[in-house]
This record gives C-alpha cells, sequence and structure tokens, in this order.
DNA sequence: CCAACCGGGGTCTGCCATAGTA
DNA sequence: TACTATGGCAGACCCCGGTTGG
C-alpha cells in the first residue's frame, strides 16, 4: 500500500464513521487532524500506523463513553501517556489540570519531537516532567520551534535544551512574545554567539515576558549609569556575555547583590562596575541568603584562624568564585590544605587552589607527597592547575 | 621549556504562588 | 472556579588553556 493509498484508505474509513461519535474520542480527532496538518511523508505513515493500530481499542471506549464521558476520557489519555513511558504519578503531582482536559495532543506531540529526533525515552521524560506540553497544538510547536531555530543551528541541539529543560520550551504558548524577545534582544546589541548561549545557558530568558527582559535590562542601563558607565549599553551586553543566566533573576536578587559587594568590600563606582562586568558577574545570581551565608563562614573561618576583616576581604577579592562555595565545601577545603601543613598564606596567595574538587586535591597531594614534593615549602598553585599541565609536571618530578 | 597570570566555558532546573482568564 | 501563564525562589564549582615573561 503506498502512501497516498494509505491516506485515501483512511479518509474513507473518516468519512464512514458516524460523526458525532467521533468527535467523542479525543484521540481520532488527533489523528485526524495530523492529516490536515503538513508532516513529511513518513510522519504521515507513522501517524497512520499508530491509527490503523488503535482503531478496535478506540471504537471500544468510544461505546463506553455514552457511561461515563470524563472518566473515560481520562482512562484514554492515561493509557497513551503510560504507552509513551511517562510517569503519570509525577506528571499529575505536577500540573493535575492537565488531566482533566477533554482535548489533549499528546500522539502529535510525540510525533513532532520524533520528526526533530528525539527519542521514545526522551519524550516520555519530558511529558513526566512537563505534562502542560501536550496541551499544545501541532501549529503552535512548529512556530515555536521555527523561532528557536533561528538562534539554534540544528534541531538535534534544541533536543538536548527540551531533555535539560522543557519547561523552557513549553511553559508559554504565546510565540509573538518569544518572537519580539528576540527582537529585543537584538536590539540590545547581543551577538549571535551570545544569544545561542542565553539559549543553552538560561532558555527560560525566552519565555520570559517581553517586559520582564526589558525590566532587567533597564535596571542594569540605570544600575551602570548610576555608577557612571559612560556606555550602559554596552555595559549590559558585557555582564549578559559574562552572566548569560542573569535574565532570569529577579531584580530583586541582582540588585541586593550588587548592594552587598558595594558594602562588603567598600569598593568605589568604578571597582564596582568592573567587579559586576567581570570576576563578579555570576555572583549576581546567588540567592540572596546563600551570598551572605557563604561569605559570613569564610569570615568567621579566617577570623577564628586570625585574619584581620580586611585581609579577609582583600583575600575574598581577590578571587569571588570561592563565594560560591557552601559552608561545608569550603570548609572541608581549608581542612584538608591545613592538615597537609600547607598554611593559610600559602593559601591567601593561591586562592585558585580552592577551585579544585576536594577530590582532585586529596589526590594531587596524596600524589605529589609520594613523588617527594613538599606542599609545606614549595608552591601549591599546581593543586589547581589543569590536568595536562598537573600530569606533565608530576611526569617531570618522578622522572 | 616552565610557570604565572588570567579569562573562559559548562551549566541552571523544578518547584511553588498567584494574578489573570475562560 | 478550574486552569493557565508567568514571576520568583533555592541551590551552590570545577576545569581548561592562551599568553606572557623569565
Amino acid at each position: 500500500m503506498t502512501l497516498s493509498e494509505r491516506k485515501d484508505s483512511l479518509t474513507s474509513i473518516w468519512k464512514t464513521l458516524d460523526y458525532p461519535m467521533i468527535m467523542a474520542s479525543r484521540n481520532i480527532c488527533c489523528v485526524r487532524r495530523n492529516f490536515l496538518f503538513d508532516l513529511r511523508g513518513w510522519m504521515l505513515q507513522y501517524s497512520a500506523e499508530i491509527f490503523l493500530k488503535s482503531i478496535p481499542f478506540r471504537l471500544f471506549n468510544v461505546e463506553c463513553n455514552s457511561k461515563g464521558k470524563e472518566s473515560l476520557e481520562n482512562k484514554d489519555l492515561l493509557n497513551n501517556l503510560l504507552n509513551m513511558g511517562v510517569d503519570i504519578d509525577r506528571a499529575r503531582r505536577r500540573q493535575p489540570g492537565v488531566f482533566n482536559r477533554a482535548v489533549t495532543n499528546e500522539q502529535e506531540l510525540k510525533i513532532f519531537l520524533l520528526s526533530k529526533g528525539a527519542s521514545d525515552t526522551v519524550i516520555g521524560s519530558i511529558i513526566s516532567r512537563y505534562p502542560r506540553a501536550i496541551t499544545r497544538t501541532p501549529e503552535s510547536l512548529s512556530k515555536r520551534w521555527e523561532l528557536w531555530r533561528k538562534i539554534m543551528a540544528s534541531d538535534l541541539e534544541i533536543v538536548n535544551i527540551l531533555e535539560r529543560s522543557p519547561e523552557s520550551f513549553f511553559r508559554s504558548n504565546d510565540n509573538l512574545n518569544l518572537e519580539n524577545n528576540i527582537k529585543f534582544l537584538c536590539s540590545v546589541g547581543l551577538t549571535h554567539k551570545c544569544l545561542c548561549r542565553l539559549l543553552t545557558n538560561a532558555p527560560r530568558t525566552f519565555s520570559n515576558s517581553l517586559n520582564l527582559n526589558k525590566q532587567m535590562v533597564k535596571f542594569l542601563q540605570e544600575t551602570s549609569r548610576s555608577l557612571g558607565h559612560n556606555d550602559p549599553t554596552d555595559f549590559v551586553r558585557k555582564i549578559i556575555s559574562k552572566n548569560p543566566s542573569i535574565l532570569i533573576q529577579s531584580t530583586k536578587r541582582v540588585k541586593t547583590n550588587i548592594e552587598f559587594l558595594q558594602s562588603t568590600f567598600n569598593l568605589n563606582k568604578e571597582d564596582l562596575l568592573l567587579l559586576i562586568c567581570g570576576p563578579g558577574a555570576r555572583v549576581l545570581d546567588l540567592s540572596n541568603d546563600c551570598t551572605k551565608k557563604n561569605y559570613t563562614n569564610i569570615k568567621k573561618r579566617l577570623l577564628s584562624l586570625g585574619h584581620t576583616e580586611e585581609e579577609i576581604q582583600r583575600f575574598v577579592l581577590s578571587y569571588l568564585n570561592m563565594i560560591f562555595l557552601s559552608e561545608k565545601k569550603f570548609n572541608d577545603k581549608i581542612d584538608c590544605l591545613i592538615e597537609e601543613k600547607i598554611s593559610m598564606s600559602q593559601i591567601i596567595e593561591n586562592p585558585r587552589v580552592l577551585d579544585s574538587s576536594i577530590n582532585t586535591l586529596k589526590t594531587r597531594i596524596r600524589e605529589l607527597s609520594h613523588a617527594g614534593y613538599d606542599l609545606s615549602t614549595s608552591s601549591i598553585a599546581l593543586l589547581s592547575w589543569s590536568q595536562r599541565r598537573y600530569e606533565a609536571k608530576l611526569k617531570r618530578l618522578s622522572g
């Protein structure tokens, strides 16, 4: 049977069925719409197969519908989802309303995502985590995908983003807003590469309302202006490219963090500007409690080791990334270094060693001492070198 | 050749609350 | 009034290597 023959035969089956009866079954409506919707040949075949295989089951359902429409429509949906490997309990907990809808498009969503190269497992996982995805129409999905493709070079990259964060793509149905967001972000002067990073790293940015994004950009411009920057637009470009996640933070969070940096380190306007569009850009994402808690812990620990508050400020400022470290991580790393007779002053000279994982620190300390390298008297910088450079060094030491 | 200096890159979702809407 | 759309929140590093100067 060729494709067009199959299509014809299905169309005639469609015509012979009683229309109101068919309308009672959501799934038949969905499959029918697949024909109207412009899909590629093999996809048409695929949907036709789903249709043919499920006719007995669906007719049975239609029969039963006269008894209790609500519960059976729901049963039908549940069956579909079950077949797709969806974690129903999880999905129901997440968005119970989706399960009460008269019409859902799970089959079409599946066909759509398959055509973009997503696997069955990924599709099941997407629906489990963001069930409202099945309420989107193929037309709307197509349009949204098309807009994302203006930024991403391939479907596969988008599939990867969806797998990580289904909500970002499906939470909003407002494609015009998405289009306007893209226009707006371009107008801010972000390069294509930067947009690409934005979509990859903070896909939620594009589901934000245009207004919310505008608010953040405005806030950043005003901040830079009040700090005496002569080119606020350039500042915004810089800060977004340093910190692609900034547009998914609340202005309150970013504002509080900027104020924290200013007051904690007594910075003048110029230094503060350099910090927040440089090494401090990512710190702005930290939840406000987190920033304070982590800094307080560093301060507490160093005070107990006899350092002055001014020394502590200078130390943290010399490598602001350490403020990402939770209390436990920071303390464990310091403990681990001190146990090896490494002094605090060595750490202060090489704050980047705090960047290495505890695992790396421990392994390297062991290997180095085995090779006869005395960390208490020699440089500890190599604890934070790249693996390649470190191994070359270890080889020289051993050989 | 070696190490210091320094910037860059990946990755940041999944849940809750609530105003708005049909 | 059930459901949707949207804003906001908590959570909390590790690694690589280009360039430069000795």
